[in-house]
RNA sequence: CGGGGUGUAGCGCAGCUUGGUAGCGCGCCUGCUUUGGGAGCAGGAGGUCCCCGGUUCGAGUCCGGGCACCCCGACCA
C-alpha cells in the first residue's frame, strides 16, 4: 500500500484531537461552512450534492410505503403551539418568536417551527372526517429551527435540514405497524445507502420526544465511540389527536379519536457519515450516496498527450453515463495533487488515465478505502466499477460494524462503565430496571446517557446496573451527541 | 448561561514585551519549464491591523469600553 502519511497535513489527526478533525474535514472539503448567522451553516454544492442523494434514497423509500410529500408553513401560531402541554414545554426553551413584521407588533406571536407537529396536526383536524380518510400519510422536507445554545456543524445546529413524516391511523395497532415500519426504512437505508450499521431500540422516558408517548431509534455509533441518534419514529397515540381535535366516524358510527404518528431523519446524518467512515486523510464517502462516485484523473506531458488521453475519457464518461456518477479533474493541478484532493474529498473510486493507459485500452481504478489499485480494460469499466462500488460499500459497512463490536461491552454494574470509560468509549449493554432514577445515576457517574433499549440481542432477566432490583431487560448506555 | 482562547491580505500566522515605512508561509494572477502520489523559477495583485473612545508629535502595539467568532462545560428533540 502507498504511504499516505503527511499528505494531508490541512487536517488534524483524527486520534490525536477529533472534533478539530471533524471540523477541518468539513471545511476544507469543501461540505459547509460558518455562515455569518451564529449558530448557522452554509452547505456548500458538495454536501448539498450528498444531502440530495441520501434525500432520492429516502424519498423513493417513503413513496414505496405508501406516502406523499406536502408543505406545510414555516410559521406557527402561538395558540397552536401551546395546545398540547408536554410538547411545548419540551421545545420552549429553543423556540425563537416573530414579534413584528411589516413594521408593526402582530396580534399573535409566531413561532418559526422547531417541528411541525402543531401545525400540521391542526390541518388534519379539517381534513380527517371518516374512517374513509385514513390512514393518512403525509411527508414533508423542510428546514427547522431550534434556538442551540451550543452548536456544532452538522450535528446540531441553529437551523438544518430534514424530513418529517406525519401520519394518522384508525387503530392503534395500524399506528404502531407504522411506527416500527418507517423505524425500520430508517435502518435499512442507513445500511444500504450510507453504509452505517444501526441499532433499533426504544427511547426511555427522559430521552422520549417532548409529547409522544413512546420513541423508537436508530443509533450509531461515531469514530470516537459516541452515539449519534440516526433518525426517530414517534407514537403519540391519541395524545395529539386530542390535542388538535383529530377525530372521525368509524366504521360503526361512533366517533373516535385517531392514533397519530410522526418520523424524521436530518442532516445530521450527513455529521454521521463523516465521523463513522472518515481516517485521517479525511472522509471517506458511501458509494451509493457520494456525489462523485468515480473521479477520473486524467495524465499527460504534452498537448499530443492530453488530447490523446482527453479521447480516452470522454469515450469512458460516455459509456459510464448513467451506470455511475462520473467526475473528471481536468484542473491544472499535478496528478498527485489531486490523488490526495480525491481522497481527502472522499471519492469512493479515482480512475487514472494517463497515455501508458490509453496505449494498453486500460484504466487504472484505486479505491479509497483500501487503497488498492486494480487495471481494468476500458471495455470492461462498464461493468467492474459498479462492482467495485459494491464491494466498497461492503467493507465499509463491515468495518463499522467491527469497530462497533470491539467498543461494546455486557457490563452488570455502573461502576464496570465508569471504568472502561476512563480508557475507551463505545456502548454498554446492561440490566436496567426501569427507573428514572437509576438512568439519571449512570449519567452522573458515568456521562452516559440511556441510547435505547433494543429490540434484538438483550437479556430479558437480570439485575439492575444501578440499584440491583430485578430487570427484565437489558438497555444501551454510551456518550452521545 | 459559566470558563478559556482568538480577532493583522482569501486561509494560517508573526509583529505588541520596549509606540516610529504592515510582514512571512500558503493560496491567487501572468509567463516559461513541468505533470503516473501535493512541481520549479521569474514577475505581480491584494490591508478599515474587529469597532468606538482615550493617552501621545505619532497607536497594529499602551489604557478603557464594546462586538464577533472558536473551544470546553452546563442545558438540550
Amino acid at each position: 500500500m502507498t504511504d499516505v502519511s503527511g499528505f494531508v497535513d490541512q487536517i488534524a489527526d483524527k486520534s490525536d484531537d477529533y472534533s478539530q478533525w471533524y471540523t477541518d474535514v468539513i471545511l476544507k472539503t469543501k461540505l459547509a461552512d460558518y455562515s455569518p448567522v451564529r449558530g448557522c451553516m452554509v452547505i456548500r454544492p458538495y454536501g448539498y450534492a450528498l444531502w440530495e442523494n441520501m434525500q432520492a434514497g429516502l424519498d423513493a423509500r417513503f413513496k414505496a410505503t405508501g406516502h406523499v410529500n406536502a408543505y406545510f408553513p414555516l410559521f406557527i401560531p402561538e395558540s397552536l403551539m401551546k395546545k398540547e402541554a408536554e410538547h411545548v414545554a419540551g421545545f420552549a426553551p429553543e423556540l425563537p418568536w416573530i414579534t413584528e413584521a411589516g413594521g408593526e407588533k402582530l396580534e399573535e406571536r409566531l413561532a418559526i417551527r422547531p417541528t411541525s407537529e402543531a401545525i400540521i396536526l391542526s390541518m388534519y383536524s379539517k381534513w380527517v372526517q371518516s374512517w374513509r380518510d385514513l390512514p393518512l400519510l403525509i411527508n414533508q422536507w423542510a428546514n427547522v429551527v431550534r434556538w442551540e445554545k451550543r452548536t456544532y456543524l452538522f450535528l446540531r445546529t441553529r437551523e438544518f435540514l430534514w424530513q418529517e413524516g406525519h401520519t394518522v391511523h384508525r387503530t392503534e395497532q395500524e399506528a404502531m405497524e407504522e411506527v416500527l415500519r418507517m423505524l425500520d426504512v430508517y435502518r435499512e437505508f442507513a445500511e444500504t445507502e450510507l453504509a452505517m450499521p444501526v441499532i433499533r431500540g426504544r427511547k426511555s422516558d427522559a430521552e422520549k420526544f417532548a409529547g409522544a408517548a413512546a420513541t423508537f431509534t436508530v443509533e450509531a455509533m461515531m469514530g470516537d465511540g459516541k452515539a449519534l441518534q440516526a433518525g426517530t419514529s414517534h407514537f403519540f397515540a391519541q395524545r395529539f389527536a386530542e390535542a388538535f381535535n383529530i377525530s372521525f366516524l368509524d366504521m360503526d358510527g361512533e366517533r373516535r379519536f385517531a392514533w397519530t404518528t410522526s418520523w424524521g431523519a436530518s442532516t445530521r446524518l450527513i455529521g454521521g457519515i463523516i465521523m463513522m467512515h472518515g481516517d485521517d486523510s479525511g472522509l471517506m464517502m458511501p458509494p451509493r450516496v457520494a456525489p462523485f462516485q468515480v473521479v477520473i484523473v486524467p495524465i499527460f506531458r504534452n498537448d499530443d498527450e492530453r488530447s490523446r488521453v482527453y479521447e480516452a475519457v470522454q469515450a469512458i464518461t460516455r459509456d459510464l453515463t448513467g451506470a455511475v456518477r462520473i467526475h473528471t479533474d481536468w484542473s491544472d493541478n499535478k496528478p498527485g495533487w489531486k490523488y490526495n484532493e480525491w481522497e481527502m474529498r472522499g471519492a469512493p473510486l479515482r480512475l487514472e488515465v494517463g497515455p501508458r493507459d490509453v496505449d494498453q485500452g486500460q484504466a487504472v481504478a484505486v479505491r479509497r478505502d483500501s487503497r488498492a489499485k486494480e487495471s481494468i480494460p476500458i471495455a470492461g469499466l462498464g461493468q467492474r466499477l459498479p462492482e467495485i462500488l459494491d464491494e466498497v460499500h461492503r467493507s465499509m459497512l463491515d468495518r463499522a460494524r467491527a469497530f462497533r463490536d470491539a467498543h461494546t461491552w455486557t457490563v452488570s454494574s455502573v461502576d464496570e462503565i465508569a471504568e472502561q470509560m476512563e480508557k475507551e468509549r463505545g456502548f454498554f449493554w446492561a440490566p436496567w430496571c426501569g427507573s428514572p432514577m437509576c438512568e439519571g445515576a449512570v449519567k452522573a457517574k458515568t456521562g452516559a446517557t440511556l441510547r435505547c433499549i433494543p429490540f434484538e440481542g438483550g437479556d430479558d432477566k437480570g439485575l439492575c446496573l444501578v440499584c440491583k432490583a430485578t430487570a427484565d431487560q437489558t438497555a444501551i448506555f454510551g456518550r452521545s451527541y
